[in-house]
DNA sequence: ATACTATTTAATATCTACTCCTATTTGTCA
DNA sequence: TGACAAATAGGAGTAGATATTAAATAGTAT
């Protein structure tokens, strides 16, 4: 148990993750697997083009489409997210107090709201020395009251 | 001064955006104002294509190219913000462990830290009540440190 | 082992967001 | 008022993401 505690751990996460997609009636193919092992591999924050990129190393002819399918697939069960806000048409914002973003996972919408303790965040003076920091926010993502209730109404019937 | 503060609010917010402009050099056009006054007064985050609809009932001919442009322009002033994240490819994060992402605005780069106090941010039972919170995190923006290296050699030379 | 169905490949098409180009127009400053 | 640099319109071009197709492949349940 203790040696080769790395191992055992990404072995745990297959297990975990295989576990996940049976949960979820999916199919445990090789690209699926692939595709995951890479993702959880690197530690940059890579595009699905980047995934594809490497995946190849292991299979060879995989298709970009099957990647882009798989990576959604992934963070719909679970097992990835998508960093925030990223693969959405630029936003802007001209409210200029201070304010905190909600995203609906669903339907896209971003809504604002206040909650004054997030206004002050304390960053660790070793974040300061790492990075300029020139904003700072919480950033929440969700459903919202319409998808919520859209979602239960479906369940309903 | 009682009466329509709202007005004299707005005003104010016009004269100080014309301040910001001739702070950085820009000229004031009856574009760049009206982009600036259709974005303020609109309680989305609107894309560059819905600011410029509505830009055009005022100035019905603006191109698209003139409001995004302008938008970033607002932004690079701080007259106006991007949404985080918003206007990037979609990344993929394989990394399950609680962390955090911070954003470099000039190379796009997102890289992970941890700071053990931002994995269990309090939410309000307000915003509970309102939305079905999936995720919570901080965010952060900024230069990093390749690029505040960069910054500073730029202004050395 | 077999049959059923999900999944993959590969090529094509589409859509949207965004950027680039160039001629023309327009603020700004002297 | 005139000159110059900045900004704009409009069109063309690019990139990313997704959808569609078809035929081939491969998990999974029995």
């Amino acid at each position: 148990m203790p040696e080769n505690q790395h191992n055992s751990s990404n072995d745990n996460k297959l297990v975990d993750f295989e576990k996940r997609c049976r949960q979820h009636g999916l199919k445990i193919t090789p690209q699926r697997v692939a595709v995951y092992k890479t993702l959880v591999g690197m530690d940059t924050h890579p595009t699905a083009e980047e995934v594809c990129q490497k995946v190849r190393d292991e299979i060879s002819n995989i298709s970009l489409d099957t990647v882009n399918r798989t990576l959604h697939t992934l963070s719909e069960i679970g097992a990835a997210f998508v960093v925030e806000g990223t693969g959405q048409p630029r936003r802007f914002d001209g409210g200029l107090e201070d304010h905190q973003h909600f995203l609906c996972m669903k339907c896209g919408k971003v809504i604002d709201f206040h909650h004054k303790p997030f206004d002050n965040i304390d960053i660790p003076d070793e974040l300061k020395g790492q990075f300029k920091i020139l904003r700072k926010t919480v950033y929440l993502e969700g459903l919202c009251g319409m998808c919520m209730h859209i979602e239960n109404k479906s369940i309903i019937e």
